[in-house]
DNA sequence: TATTGATTTTTGTGATCACATTTCCAAAAT
DNA sequence: ATTTTGGAAATGTGATCACAAAAATCAATA
């Protein structure tokens, strides 16, 4: 009985319980800190987090329909595996995903918003300078959540952030084996498309950020990687 | 305090309370026989199906995962309302995604697999000969289920099934007022060109059966139809 | 008559318990 | 040495209860 290892995460008050471990595991996977395979316990998680069984089941029932856990027949829970092909398609999905949701925030954005999106990379830049993966990886979805966010009526974000929880794992095996991650930067691209107002040009601009950034990885890596991480 | 009417269902066995609760409810959704702004309690929905508050909760907490349903700060949860914004942004969102789909699915679906797509086109047309509303809906969802789950590693079906289930209360109001829904099916140019292996055709009939069905309603159809919901 | 204020009821939340199933581990049998 | 089998421990599930917050009800006041 492995003990679960969790980060302590502050907790705002008038946070309900289950929310709160919603996002305690939330940011656990999504930064690739439960290994694909490893089957998590209710009660275990409870006792980690000094609850009871009843919100932390709610809170794995939000993140299986989030993708981020998988449900098995024995009703085990555990973080699913990553394959090769699974990698393609969520990069895939993410770039289409993305691609439609920057296009559909260009009409909305305004001018301080784009300020805000310069912040938020010059602050991504630094914590890259410093080689602060973790803060690093935060300050890219911020970014990406800042501008997709501004169209008011969006619907998207959540499947978006499905997606990079799904990817989470992947990360967390790529940072036990690299290190040091590569980020890809053509933020400043999309802001200067978005001051033009180009959709097309914004639209192009995360497609590259995301294509050549973690979707960059060739197959022959990634299943180096994967053979890797299964050892 | 309102009763809430819930049609039966059949309960395979080794299923769990919560899940068969999900089902429920998710249905009940999908077909907009639950009305926008309409809130929903938690020992209400336990009573009418003869269970107990917990499994009802983790069914609620799914759902509203799923886009489904909205917490509100009040803690009290609704079915979202739907404004002309929102249900445009869903329809865009629909067929980007599920152009996405099909043209992955092209290159794994098998002949055999096709075939039963003409199978499940013809008993469509038959329910919408028979003005069979609920049926028609039902097929006109497994078609296109079918075709984007032929791809093995298909991670997309969660998201679509998620816009699937925001559109239901749109119909729901729709069906009120219009009687007879009307079917769009674009399902043949589908087959043929799955036929063909060409994907891009593909994608294009389905973009078509999209935008031209539910996608078709003119902005002020949809605000009269909105507005009329109101009273 | 409309509005405020107190009380009663309803509701969401989470801990606990009992039950059934599954998993685990060690001893016995092949 | 490997497989089988028995029981013990662990686990998922769902009903129930207690508590606090929110909503609804109703009486008193302006």
């Amino acid at each position: 009985m492995g003990a679960l290892i969790l980060e302590p995460l502050a907790r705002p008050d008038g946070m309900t319980t289950h929310e709160y471990a919603h996002r305690r595991l939330r940011q656990a996977i999504m930064v690739g800190s439960i290994r694909p395979g490893e089957s998590l316990t209710i009660r275990g998680i409870a006792e980690a987090m000094e609850s009871s069984p009843t919100p932390v089941r709610e809170a794995l029932r939000r993140l299986s329909s989030e993708g981020a856990l998988k449900v098995l027949d024995n009703r085990r829970i555990m973080v699913p595996k990553m394959t090769a092909e699974r990698f393609g398609e969520l990069i895939a999905l993410r770039a289409v995903l993305e691609k439609h949701a920057a296009r559909r925030a260009v009409a909305h954005i305004t001018e301080r918003q784009i300020d805000r999106l310069v912040e938020i990379d010059k602050a991504q830049d630094e914590a890259i300078a410093r080689k602060d993966n973790a803060a690093a990886l935060l300050l890219n979805q911020e970014f990406h959540r800042t501008l997709y966010t501004a169209n008011p009526d969006q619907i998207i974000m959540p499947m978006v952030e499905s997606v990079w929880l799904q990817l989470g794992p992947f990360l967390g095996i790529a940072m036990e084996h690299v290190a040091q991650l590569y980020f890809v930067d053509r933020h400043q691209e999309a802001i200067a498309a978005l001051r033009k107002r180009d959709a097309d040009a914004v639209a192009e601009a995360i497609n590259a950020d995301i294509c050549e950034g973690i979707g960059g990885f060739e197959r022959a890596a990634i299943e180096n990687l994967l053979r890797l991480a299964r050892q």
